[in-house]
DNA sequence: GATAATAGCGGACTCTAGTCCGCTTGTCAA
DNA sequence: TTGACAAGCGGACTAGAGTCCGCTATTATC
């Protein structure tokens, strides 16, 4: 297992913040106009409570506008992440290849790379439960973030099966699915908010339920 | 553990398809001829495809009517779904006292709970899904499903840890969340539309989490 | 610099979820 | 049986997501 220090991450897909080839510099004067009033305003008053009027108007933009650009306000809340969730995958990237070569394992990589999701996806909540909110079946382009967590996820589950620390029969993209589905943000919220649950409980709760897939060599 | 025969499973409470006190006979009737449309509507054209004011239209009644009634579409779709999940309540909850009374652990009975959960939600995914669209932060009424089988899912896991079955630190409540969320109606249809994932599968993964848990007496 | 093509504009418009008010009807007490 | 009260009615209305068409402005070519 010593050539396993290079994981296929697939770079984010740039949305809405990077300029389409050919735009107009109208147009693309105008989306980060438009990015920039609505993270102004989301600031304000908090994602749910603002609307798409609301944005066009403090941005002195038609409606017509904002919608040419981002289908709905949840592609808009995915444009506004997207530097910090292409900053997310660089750093893990970046860190499972320092830990590679220090020899840390693949399940150990795991339980970092879930524990900083963990505080991403605090840091990133309301804006995620947004994109997230017409669910797994909606709009491709919405799912962009979720393939590529569930692609390393599943990605640094295998690497542990070949390095003998998961059990071998282990459904990686069922576990995968399962994981990813705890930090789903409208779950993510509730446990923060309703159920009053700290970070590190989430992250030790996670980390707990791959650390019981560990391969006990049998004897 | 000779005692633990008596597992606190609280009734769901009934909404929409039990008459409120002091119901007018004009009300009733209404009500059930909104149900008895909507599930005609939704069985015709999907549940998603259906509006209220279609309802309405097919009902013969105004729409305020239908509101009057149901806050909302996920809650008459959770009222249509009262039931069958009032049914499943008590089918899982004889199941579990005669598994008792056999000698079944409780591991083993989360084992089967786990799995006709997946099977109940398999015959409901299309009414949950509505149901579970505005996430857990939203209107009380509609999580009411929710908290029983969190409640379900936790009181179990716990007599499996005075068993002994299962590691004794374990975080009941935010396992039960976890397991639970992997259920969603939306990450259920994505993994058996999209994935393609069986029935089988899904339940075998999930169980699979499960067993991960057992206590393993340290020696 | 002029022209043509088309990307982009704004806001009137459509659609659906949800609200609400004046009118009607069911129920209960006398 | 009658009258009073309030639950319940329907559909006009509001709000917000999203659409689209006639007009404008940018850009590429000559």
């Amino acid at each position: 297992m010593s050539n396993q220090n290079n994981i296929t991450l697939g770079n984010l897909e740039p949305t809405g913040t990077v300029s389409p080839k050919g735009e107009r510099c109208d147009a693309a004067a105008n989306r980060k106009l438009i990015l920039a009033t609505a993270e102004k305003l989301f600031a304000q008053h908090g994602v749910e409570n603002v609307n798409m009027a609301q944005i066009a108007q403090a941005a002195q933009v038609g409606k017509g506008t904002i919608y040419r650009r981002f289908a709905n306000k949840a592609e808009l809340c995915l444009a506004l992440m997207d530097s910090q969730m292409a900053d997310f995958q660089n750093v893990m990237l970046e860190r499972m290849r320092k830990m590679t070569a220090e020899g840390v394992t693949p399940l150990g990589q795991l339980d970092q790379f879930l524990d900083a999701l963990v505080y991403f996806i605090e840091d990133h909540a309301p804006l995620l439960d947004e994109v997230q909110r017409e669910g797994l079946l909606g709009n491709y382009d919405l799912q962009v973030p979720h393939f590529w967590l569930h692609m390393t996820t599943s990605g640094l589950l295998r690497q542990a099966i070949e390095a003998r620390e998961l059990l071998p029969q282990l459904d990686v993209a069922y576990i995968a699915d399962a994981l990813l589905a705890s930090l789903r943000a409208n779950v993510f919220l509730f446990q923060r908010q309703v159920r009053g649950f700290s970070l590190e409980r989430i992250s030790a709760g996670l980390r707990a339920l791959v650390a019981g897939l560990r391969f006990v060599e049998a004897e």
